[in-house]
DNA sequence: CCTGCTACCTGGTCGC
DNA sequence: TGCGACCAGGTAGCAG
């Protein structure tokens, strides 16, 4: 279940291990894995090529390529979301191809980026040097601030959540509100503000959307600091697991004593998705 | 413009 | 043992 933290985690990894090798070539084992072009011509364009440096935006991962051969030149991007259950482990080329590997890049140096995903969501692009990535990966156009950057300040948080008519928790899941948040890390960051899941963002009161605020940024950076969660299927590029998830006051722990007071976990369902929450510390008013 | 609902997927779990 | 229902959830598309 990679949120931003996850991606972040998978981003420095990859920015550790894959960067100044050619790719020599590749494989889709699963064609509606790439979103743009078709695979013939993304296996074109990446072969030959260097990925220069890696960049999270949101949930999204985007490499700059060069050509290997001129290594000042842009060759364009690459383009990675890893939805639900998507993985890009970097592996020996003589390890065996994994249950659920959908694309291969085979590297200069006996090694391989594979991108692996059991639920076949994630989505693989190729943005040409004369476009711009939100041209070609549409979702990027609509993402809002980063949580870490000064545009989510708060005010414009505060703005945001003004005068619109929607649960606080749907509008932490909004990736226009504010890039990167999930299920998980928007019940963390409830439970640590002490804001039920159901009010509405016009309802909280400036010092509830302040705490908010501040709870959302501590949650995705302190779990950045874990390298990621282990709540389903998550790994490191290095195919280790994160160690948030141990930590979680609320997630998934429906029935368990909430870590604060004592009173049970609870879980209802809001914009499609379990939200946990403990009814003690987090009031509805 | 705003909101919420559903499809897209696979595999694990639960009740009968 | 088998089988269907349900669940996990990010995002696009669409209905109201």
């Amino acid at each position: 279940v990679p949120e931003l933290p996850e991606v972040e985690t998978v981003c420095r990894g990859l920015n550790q291990v894959t960067l100044g090798d050619r790719i020599q070539g590749g494989e889709v084992l699963l064609e509606r894995t790439i979103a743009f072009p078709e695979s013939q011509g993304f296996l074109a364009a990446l072969q030959g090529c260097c990925l220069v440096q890696w960049e999270r935006r949101g949930k999204y991962l985007l490499a700059q390529l060069a050509p290997a051969a001129q290594p000042a030149q842009s060759a364009g991007y690459l383009g990675v979301h890893l939805r639900m259950t998507g993985q890009l482990l970097w592996v020996d080329a003589t390890q065996a191809v994994e249950k659920h590997t959908r694309v291969r890049f085979f590297f200069g140096n006996d090694h391989e980026l594979r991108f692996l995903d059991q639920r076949t969501f994630g989505q693989l692009w190729w943005v040409p040097p004369d476009r711009q990535p939100a041209d070609i990966i549409t979702g990027l156009g609509r993402l809002g601030p980063e949580p870490f950057s000064e545009q989510f300040s708060l005010e414009y948080f505060s703005r945001q959540l003004h005068h619109r008519h929607r649960p606080i928790k749907n509008a932490l899941l909004d990736q226009a509100l504010v890039a990167g948040v999930g299920n998980i890390y928007a019940d963390e960051a409830l439970f640590l503000s002490g804001i039920h899941p159901q009010i509405h963002g016009a309802d909280l009161t400036l010092a509830q959307r302040q705490r908010l605020r501040e709870s959302v940024i501590q949650v995705l950076s302190d779990s950045i600091t874990a390298k990621g969660t282990t709540f389903r299927t998550f790994r490191t590029v290095e195919g280790i697991n994160g160690n948030y998830g141990g930590q979680a006051w609320v997630y998934d722990r429906d029935g368990q004593p909430c870590k604060v007071c004592g009173t049970p976990i609870e879980r209802m369902k809001l914009a499609g998705r379990s939200a946990h929450f403990c009814p003690q510390c987090q009031p509805r008013s």
